[in-house]
RNA sequence: GCUCCCGUAGCUCAGUCGGAUAGAGCAUCUGCCUUCUAAGCAGGGGGUCGCAAGUUCGAGUCUUGCCGGGAGUACCA
């Protein structure tokens, strides 16, 4: 709302510098003075002009003159109503409030889905397929999830992939579980798997989480045994085998419930891009003679890394005295191919730049009734009508910090072969983990080593069966909130009711994971992640209902109200906004006017906290609005209808800001 | 060794491109439900922004060097 205005006013600025000063700026800084009483917008430019002027003429200038001469070029911008210079030489701008106002009531912003710089491919949630989500596969869902749907909001066009690792070693493992350990045929397995269950512990991908545990420790007692790891890995990836099919039934199972799992938090993907397809149509095939005829990767003849092809590191990179070389070895010297191979394969294809494609079929209608894709590596079964998937201009990956060196090695891969402006665009989305507090991990039964006691925090080991399954917080989540709504209003049905606890676990959750920033480890408490006060996502929840109760009672339709706005003048909307309290109402109304720069900043940063942080602040000072006015009590019928207005300005902006952040606001809280 | 992240109130964390008097939640203490919902509001106490230099009109923010914690640096992913 108000950047059309700064950046106005930045160009006036700019132009003003040149004609007078003969500086060209590239760049004019603006910023919110922290107190309204002090202006709307803040230019420190004087400061800087101050600067430039002594480097260039060497004469000393006082940047409060220089303040004073600027003010005096910004007469006439609409929407200004006045210009102050105020401190040692800032220039603070002035809105026209009631024009603002105005704007703001009559405002349906609705985002546009220009698309005009392509398309954006966010890789998101990734779990491996072997057992049941924890805490810190949620955390990259939420973060995945949040951040496209800020990116979309800011009008690009998004397509959302969930990678799907079924060849990997971690399938591979509960695969021995199952045939070894167990030894279980598959119609075995199926019967397990398709059992209903009755309770969370018996569901399929809760049973996996305890056998990969079981086959880890199985490992431990023999390392002979990794040779059954090695053999059923190879044959996985082979395939056309009982073992490959084994493990093609268990992680589309484990996928399935991993869907349902994020479904319940309103995550959903466009298509799920399986690794098995990737192996199978030969898409490192592809990469590999790309690479080499660009001469990305070498084949090394001596050294170390003789017989494996690598990609060099650059020159300089030091290698004296390293344990490790620099090089990145892409095949090793046995022929197979690395992770980093494989995923350059991938990261071709997403940018079209593979020259093959995957085949794919209709998986289902999602809980919201979108279309969710799969690859398959079977044409017969292939839909020939599909969306056009990949061909993206950029990727983007959330993927944890852990991950940070292959994941460069992978776009420095990609670049070499075709390195223009919108590969550089792609992104590693790194985030921090999610780990434990000895506290957690005693809550969950765990017991603790003497070194793990001593530290802070405890690392989540899905290996070891150690960390908080989502769906058993999100249980949790949903009983709290399901007892707090029968307490406070126990006529409601049950089937409203659920559907109510629902909505407020996921703002919950989601909020928990979002208010931390993206480099920052959370350390998971249980007493913090459950809380329903101060700042959380029921908050947020809570304060728009408040909103919109206003309405509810008042019982009319929002054109009627737009009508007795129209009414009112100039003059008594300038009364309205005069004085201690009218400055502050004018404030929250202002602060309601920033959700677009807020929605740019966390998009260009890909950090979705600045999103939630905003949502909190814009909630409480409702909050505090709320108190101060008691609107349908309010006798004066124009100041009414104001307060209206500007109740109903920060319910939509509450109500989208929530939406973004994949939040619903409940029907009664 | 090298690279990256973190260090801000008792605890958990925000802090935009270097801007005006460093914020929030929790915890603690004191008030406020006859009102559009108390999942709320107001107020109090609580700070060497890890340490030390530097850059400048101005540094929590930028530079350098230390200290402390974490991660990475595989022919694993």
């Amino acid at each position: 709302m108000a950047t059309s205005l700064a950046n106005e006013i930045r160009e006036r600025l700019i132009a003003m510098v040149r004609d007078r000063y003969g500086i060209e700026l590239s760049e004019v800084v603006v910023e919110v003075p922290p107190q309204r009483e002090l202006g709307d917008l803040a230019f420190p430019l004087a400061f800087d002009l101050a600067k430039r002027l002594k480097a260039t003429t060497g004469q000393k200038s006082n940047p409060r003159e220089l303040a004073v001469t600027l003010a005096a070029g910004l007469e006439g911008i609409a929407g200004v109503a006045r210009v102050e210079i105020a401190g040692p030489g800032f220039l603070n701008v002035f809105f026209d409030r009631s024009g603002f106002f105005s704007t703001m009531v009559l405002a349906d912003r609705k985002a546009g889905g220009r698309g005009e710089s392509g398309k954006l491919i966010v890789e998101h949630t990734s779990i491996n397929p072997n057992k049941a989500a924890h805490i810190g596969h949620v955390r990259n869902a939420v973060l995945g999830d949040t951040t496209s749907r800020i990116l979309k909001a800011t009008g690009e066009r998004v397509e959302v992939h969930n990678y799907i690792d079924n060849t990997g070693v971690q399938v591979a493992d509960v695969v021995v579980g199952f045939l070894h350990l167990e030894k279980r045929t598959l119609d075995e397995i199926r019967v397990l798997a398709e059992r209903p269950a009755t309770t969370r512990s018996e569901s399929f991908d809760y049973y996996c989480w305890d056998l990969y545990a079981r086959v880890g420790a199985w490992y431990e007692e023999d390392r002979e045994r990794l040779a059954v790891r090695a053999r059923t890995l190879h044959e996985i990836e082979q395939g056309g085998n009982a073992t490959a099919e084994a493990a093609e039934y268990i992680s589309t199972k484990i996928v399935d419930c991993h869907l349902a799992t994020m479904a319940r938090l309103d995550i959903g993907y466009d298509l799920l891009a399986r690794e098995s397809e990737i192996l199978h149509l030969h898409f490192w095939a592809h990469a590999f003679e790309k690479l080499k005829a660009s001469g990305a990767i070498v084949f090394e003849t001596e050294g170390r890394n003789k017989g494996c092809w690598v990609m060099k590191a650059e020159e300089g990179a030091a290698t004296v005295e390293s344990e490790h070389d620099a090089d990145k070895i892409i095949v090793r010297s046995n022929g197979t191919v690395t992770y980093t191979g494989k995923d350059i394969a991938y990261h071709l294809w997403k940018l079209g730049k593979l020259g093959l494609d995957f085949y794919y079929r209709f998986l289902r209608h999602d809980h919201r009734g979108r279309e969710v894709w799969v690859t398959t590596p079977d044409e017969s079964i292939a839909s020939p009508v599909h969306p056009p998937f990949g061909n993206g201009t950029a990727f983007l990956n959330v993927i944890d910090v852990g991950q940070s060196y292959p994941q460069a090695n992978v776009k420095k891969g990609v670049m070499m072969i075709d390195h223009d402006e919108r590969v550089a665009r792609s992104a590693h989305l790194a985030y921090e983990k999610v780990t434990l507090t000895p506290a957690a991990a005693a809550e969950l039964g765990m017991e603790i080593s003497e070194t793990d006691a001593q530290r802070q925090q405890i690392g989540m080991s899905g290996r070891k069966g150690l960390g908080v399954k989502a769906d058993d917080l999100i249980d949790r989540l949903e009983e709290d909130a399901g007892r707090e709504i029968h307490a406070r209003h126990p006529e409601i049905d049950a089937a409203t009711r659920a559907k109510i606890a629902n909505q407020i676990a996921v703002a919950a959750l989601r909020y928990f994971l979002l208010k931390y920033t993206r480099t920052s480890i959370i350390a998971f408490d249980f007493r913090e992640a459950l809380s329903f006060d101060g700042e959380t996502g029921p908050y947020l929840q809570y304060s728009t209902v408040r909103a919109r109760n206003i309405f509810r009672k008042l019982g009319r339709e929002r054109a009627e109200l737009c009508e007795a706005f129209a009414r009112c003048t100039r003059d008594q909307i300038e009364a309205f906004f005069a004085g201690e309290a009218g400055i502050e109402i004018w404030s929250l109304i202002h602060f309601a006017g920033r959700l677009d720069e807020v929605l740019r900043l966390a998009a260009s940063g890909f950090e979705p906290t600045h999103l939630a942080k905003y949502a909190f602040q814009l909630a409480k000072q409702f909050n505090l609005f709320y108190h101060q006015h008691h609107i349908l009590s309010e006798p004066d019928e124009t100041r009414r209808t104001l307060l209206l207005m500007v109740a109903d300005i920060v319910r939509r902006t509450l109500e989208e800001s929530l939406s973004i952040l994949g939040i619903e606001t409940p029907e009664l809280m």
